[in-house]
RNA sequence: GGAGGGAUGGGUGAGUGGUUGAAACCGGCGGUCUUGAAAACCGUUAGCCUCGAAAGGGGCUCGGGGGUUCGAAUCCCUCUCCCUCCGCCA
């Protein structure tokens, strides 16, 4: 959420960074409500001032036996009076908040401007697509020839979007995430977080999914409860209603979480393999920065991000995104996207995101510098590291040889009690 | 699931309709004293909204929401969360 009095003063600015974004009249009659909603509420507040004076006089009449009729008989029209007016600010400040809600954040001045993906800009790349001397597989192909991934039996007990891994494939996945994990925690310093699946609405609201995304989410049928979209939910909330000290700032957290989304919208895209699905495992760094150092830290955990993909020795290049490919909550956004031999293309494995104080506004996260200073809303951060599955699919295609067999990197053989090749069952 | 008890400022905890935005204590910060520190003493120590160029005003907030009243931390309703006991249970 963007401050009220940042877009009274900046509404040009505002406009201007919406049609960045492709997003066009958020802002409505933001101008005229902004201006009733304290209309009156000065004028019900003058006449609280008035009530309060006044009910002190009344209660010194009183101490002192005296007949306050007079002034209680005049209370009680003024008390009418505020009750009006405070339900017609009420209804301003609603329909203000209303719109400030479902403005989304304004992109950094370093965010390439354009419409779609096509204008994201890539930065970097890292490693060389490999070049297959046959025609290699999709991962859908490869991995139930493994005898590592089903698909049928996952349909028949959940549904589509689903998979059953198995053995080596159910191992492999759980390695990767040891592996991300422990390289987090031990090498780049971030303290591993295990957070509830499930969440309540306000923590969603803290983030951004709420209200405006709720159809991709996934809701306990009679509860307030939802499976979490992402990791990015609950750690991100952990100091929700909180005043951080600035000394301990940047905080640094990773967490392994499954994934829940109902990806309504999103029929027939992507649909073979395990690309797109209703459930997915993923690690996931959060950064609470200090406002004057979160641009930096976004390149940091960025970096972080990437680490796995070369020890893994997987190729993929690093995409800024556009004004117009940004998500809601972001003010800037770079994508990690691997090298996917069946696809012929780069694809996104991770979203490292600065959200600014965005988020920390909506879930009231501070933090105080020194004992005396103000309370200032911290910088929120986040970005896979990454998707497990992806990860999990990505390695299948770029290491899969002649025979369908899959060489497994160096890095991954301590999770795997030295299995270092995937064959295929006879 | 059943029964009961709670929720007050950074912490502990008083307060049951009228200078209580809130005692006291602890903690924090500043100061006096001291070569320095400790102790002692003194002072200070919430957030949000709003008016204002500023100085400085005003309003709201005692878990959330609603109600009664001239006036609510205090009374009523409701929701959430926490604790204790019983039942169930990985």
């Amino acid at each position: 959420m963007l401050d009220l009095g940042f877009v009274r003063d900046n509404l040009e600015l505002v406009k201007r960074k919406m049609e960045q974004r492709g997003v066009s009249d958020l802002l409505g009659n933001f101008e005229a409500l902004d201006r009733e909603r304290r209309k009156f509420l000065l004028e019900a507040e003058t006449r609280k001032a008035r009530r309060n004076k006044v009910s002190e006089e009344i209660a010194a009449l009183k101490k002192q036996k005296q007949d306050a009729s007079a002034l209680i008989a005049e209370m009680k029209n003024v008390g009418a009076e505020i009750a009006g007016l405070d339900e017609k600010a009420k209804s301003y400040d609603e329909q203000l908040r209303e719109i400030l809600r479902n403005i989304p954040n304004l992109p950094h001045e370093s965010v390439p401007v354009g419409r779609t993906a096509a204008d994201n800009r890539e930065v970097r790349r890292w490693g060389e697509p490999r070049k297959f001397e046959f025609e290699p597989k999709a991962h859908w192909d490869l991995g139930p020839a493994l005898g590592i991934l089903d698909f049928e039996r996952a349909t028949k007990i959940s549904g589509a979007r689903f998979a059953v891994y198995r053995g080596l494939g159910a191992k492999l996945e759980r390695a990767l995430a040891n592996f991300m994990l422990d390289l987090h925690t031990r090498e780049h310093g971030y303290t591993e977080i295990l957070p509830p699946f499930i969440v309540n609405s306000a923590t969603l609201y803290g983030t951004g999914q709420l209200p405006k995304f709720k159809e991709d989410l996934f809701k306990l049928e009679g509860t307030d409860y939802w499976l979490i979209p992402t990791a990015e939910v609950p750690v991100t909330n952990l100091y929700r209603d909180e005043v951080l000290d600035a000394s301990k700032l940047p905080l640094k957290h990773c967490a392994w979480t499954a994934c829940f989304r109902s990806e309504a919208g999103s029929y027939g895209k992507e649909t073979r393999g395990i690309i797109r699905q209703h459930q997915f495992q993923k690690v996931e760094l959060v950064k609470f920065a200090l406002p004057e150092q979160s641009y930096d830290e976004l390149e940091s955990l960025t970096r972080d991000a990437e680490a796995v993909l070369q020890r893994l020795g997987l190729p993929y290049r690093v995409v800024a995104l556009s004004t117009g490919d940004l998500g809601f909550s972001s003010a800037k956004t770079y994508d990690l996207e691997v090298w996917l031999p069946s696809a012929g293309e780069y694809k996104e494995i991770s979203s490292c995101s600065n959200c600014e104080a965005f988020q920390a506004r909506r879930a009231n996260l501070r933090f105080r510098r020194g004992k005396a200073g103000k309370t200032e809303f911290v910088h929120t951060l986040n970005g896979s590291g990454l998707a497990v599955g992806r990860t999990w699919l990505a390695l299948l295609e770029n290491y899969q040889q002649a025979d369908g067999s899959v060489i497994l990197p160096e890095a991954l053989h301590p999770y795997l009690d030295g299995v270092q090749l995937l064959t295929p069952q006879k």
